[in-house]
DNA sequence: CCGGCCTGGGCG
DNA sequence: GCCCAGGCCGGC
């Protein structure tokens, strides 16, 4: 046999949208030309994958040139930035995931690179003759500089495709491929500037100038609801784009984001370009394109736009901040807020961190210099902050298998009686948490998980809000079969809908649930009928906090303010205060009328109760710390949690006692666990955990890495990382 | 004894 | 992510 011919190209490496452990050697043939970022089609396997021309590794060990196979092809597409390959990088090295497995998600799918299909229309052929009818004139008319696609010929003609199909065949016209329509017309800076008040203006000043700086830079604005916040934001906006360079806003529930949305088109004369989970495969293709060409000048989207290819980005905002909603907590596991910084660092761009009730991360940061905090302490047009007074339900119980208590029920009354809205808000979907059987004690658990299932009355069926599963409610006990012995236990947004039509028959309610505005269209029906007054109370669950502007709404009763404390979560009494007051902040938004807020407690002497009827966030904030930094708590140290998950309930546990006996030791580190996970069974999975706490100055990566190759994991058994841990379920 | 299916490793 | 090899079990 011959040697090997010794093929010519050099050796390149590509990273491929797969988890692999790092990116694999190629061959360029010389006729082929590309450097690192280009979009290149490799083999692989018996297959042929879409990757990327990733950077040259110092000290890597080479594959043997024999087992080198040829790039295919160079695909194109503008190439991917130093930037965002860094990013992608970075995020791996963080999160402990393979680095094709973020790239992944820079390429949003391996499909976007396609060329958006039908872009081509037809032009006239110069020079060329046949007998031209008046329909044909017309359309040779709208032609006469331009390439349209077919179908809109015939509408501006006013003439069927016929006659632009008899114009081909005879010659007059030929296909040609367009250019590109303005798919992301610009928003104009100018178009409509507010008058900002003097907070305002000089909050927006302090972000001009950073922008203008062209450097990298963390800003917290933080501003109590109603103050104005995206008023200021926008303006850095409207600045970025007065510098030329891209401007990315990330908001955590995009879907529900109508009157932002709104809002920003009546700002800038254009909308916004826009990046969530539910774009058509289409839509993707051409925005994923327009963003790498620089033709989309801003960017709206959820975390998942934090990886796309912006040529220049100039700032992103991050508004929410503290929402839970940015953390990804499937595949890579990332907390967007915080990658949003690596990225602004990466680009030299501005970060805005924008929320009325920013985390005690975040507030920390601002508080050491690490980012700069500009405020904006009173409301619009001296609107006046809701007040909040809190109901102890052992002093006003309310009556019998009812939740709301005397006084806010009185409230709901006289506030419907001025011609004002209400709105009772209860996060918990569905009728009720809990189906008891009276007879024999049977809890109706969901099959998967560790759960109760939640009964869903209008579809009559019970519900896993972890899983999915359902199942019709059943009219016997499945335990021990008695009929008509389930009872309902504890209310649900759908319950409450049923006391209020009681109390209240005249009134015009609307509940507000993630089942019941399912997504865009809903969002804005309902936003506009509360608008316009159709509706006089609302019953709402989380999604009436974000955002929503309602001018008429003056009261707001929370139904279970202790809702979200129980559960020993590092971060309960925080998240529920942001909560609460997001809520609050809905009530008395427009004029005089001050709003009203009643929290229904049993413990109204719990800090977050005491803060939010004091309207004392910084005193929480304070007392919050003092309580995390002895122990090392986050953001006072680091947090990394190992969740240990497999079918076989013994392999699960098994894997994670013995990672608890490999756990690290040393200075500064500690590992709590292993013990089951508070969801300990969930999607059919049996779950532990375990937590690496360690102090600020130490990488938790390294640790982590060593730790993971000490150990044993059988195949059966899944161990994912999540590095600063946001939900502890 | 053969074939189907499941699982796990490799793909440059 | 997906292909394919190899092992194991089931069928006649």
């Amino acid at each position: 046999m011959a040697p090997p011919s010794r093929k010519a190209g050099r050796r390149i490496r590509v990273l491929l949208p797969l988890p692999l452990e790092g990116a694999y050697d190629y061959r360029l043939p010389p006729e082929l030309a590309a450097g690192p970022g280009s979009f290149v089609e490799v083999p692989l396997g018996g297959r042929v994958s879409l990757g990327v021309v990733w950077d040259e590794l110092e000290n890597a060990e080479p594959i043997a040139e024999s087992r080198l196979r040829e790039v295919i092809s160079v695909k194109p597409a503008p190439a991917m930035h130093a930037n965002l390959r860094r990013l992608v990088d970075w995020v791996a090295a963080y999160t402990l995931s393979p680095p094709g497995a973020v790239l992944r998600m820079a390429m949003s799918s391996p499909s976007a690179l396609e060329e958006p299909a039908s872009a081509s229309g037809w032009r006239r052929v110069e020079g060329a003759e046949a007998r031209i009818t008046p329909d044909r004139a017309k359309v040779l008319d709208i032609l006469a500089n331009h390439t349209l696609p077919g179908t809109e010929i015939a509408r501006a003609a006013g003439v069927s495709m016929g006659v632009v199909r008899g114009l081909a065949s005879v010659g007059l016209i030929e296909p040609a491929l367009m250019a590109r329509a303005a798919a992301f017309p610009r928003p104009i800076a100018d178009f409509a500037p507010p008058d900002l008040r003097d907070e305002q203006q000089l909050a927006a000043n302090a972000l001009r100038e950073t922008v203008i700086s062209r450097q990298y830079g963390v800003t917290l604005l933080e501003g109590v609801t109603g103050s104005g916040k995206t008023e200021v934001y926008l303006d850095a906006v409207a600045q970025c784009l007065r510098e030329g360079r891209q401007a990315l806003v990330l908001l955590p529930e995009i879907a529900l984001s109508t009157q932002w949305l709104a809002r920003f088109e009546r700002r800038f004369g254009a909308p916004p370009a826009l990046w969530h989970s539910e774009l058509s495969s289409r839509t993707r293709r051409v925005t994923w394109r327009a963003v790498a060409e620089g033709d989309a000048p801003v960017l709206v989207g959820a975390r998942s736009a934090l990886f796309l290819p912006f040529p220049d980005l100039g700032l992103i905002i991050v508004d929410e901040e503290h929402e839970t909603a940015f953390k990804q907590e499937e595949g890579v596991i990332y907390l967007a807020r915080d990658m949003a910084v690596v990225r602004a660092r990466l680009e030299s761009a501005l970060c805005v961190l924008v929320s009325a009730t920013p985390s005690l991360e975040t507030v920390t940061n601002a508080k050491d210099g690490r980012y700069a905090h500009v405020t904006l302490p009173t409301r619009h047009h001296g609107a006046s902050l809701p007040q909040i007074t809190a109901i102890d339900l052992r002093q006003h119980p309310p009556e019998r298998g009812r939740f709301l208590a005397p006084p806010l029920v009185q409230a709901v009354t006289e506030t419907l009686a001025r011609g004002e809205q209400a709105m009772l808000f209860l996060n918990r979907r569905g009728y009720a948490p809990l189906t008891l059987c009276r007879t024999c004690g049977h809890r109706m658990q969901c099959p998967n998980c560790t759960a109760w299932l939640v009964e869903h009355r209008a579809q009559r069926r019970l519900q896993c809000h972890h899983c999915g599963h359902t199942a019709p409610t059943p009219l016997a006990c499945v335990e021990c079969g008695t009929e008509h012995s389930l009872v309902p236990i504890g209310p649900g947004v759908e319950r409450i809908l049923e006391e209020v039509t009681e109390l209240f028959p005249e009134a015009r309610r609307l509940i507000m649930a993630s089942d019941t505005i399912p997504g865009p269209a809903a969002a804005a029906e309902a936003a506009r009928r509360i608008e316009e007054r159709e509706v006089d109370l609302i019953i709402g669950t989380q999604i009436v906090a974000k955002g929503w502007h309602f001018p008429h709404l003056t009261l707001v009763g929370v139904v279970d303010a202790d809702l979200g404390l129980a559960g020993g979560d590092l971060r309960a009494g925080e998240r529920t205060m942001q909560l609460l007051h997001q809520v609050a902040g809905r009530a008395g938004r427009e004029g005089a009328t001050p709003g009203t807020v009643l929290l229904q407690t049993f413990s109204p002497e719990h800090p977050v109760m005491m803060a939010l009827v004091a309207d004392d966030m910084p005193g929480f904030l304070k007392a919050e710390a003092a309580q995390r930094a002895p122990g090392h708590w986050p953001p006072f140290g680091r947090l990394a949690a190992l969740i240990v998950s497999s079918e076989d309930p013994r392999s699960a546990e098994r894997a994670a006692r013995d990672l608890g006996l490999a756990a690290p030791t040393g200075q500064g580190i500690q590992v709590l666990g292993p013990a089951p996970a508070p969801l300990s069974l969930l999607r059919g999975r049996h779950r532990h955990r375990l937590l690496l706490k360690a102090e600020r100055g130490i990488r938790v990566q390294p640790v982590l890495e060593d730790w993971l190759a000490r150990a044993q994991i059988p195949r059966d058994v899944r161990v994912q990382v999540d590095v600063d841990p946001v939900g502890f379920m």
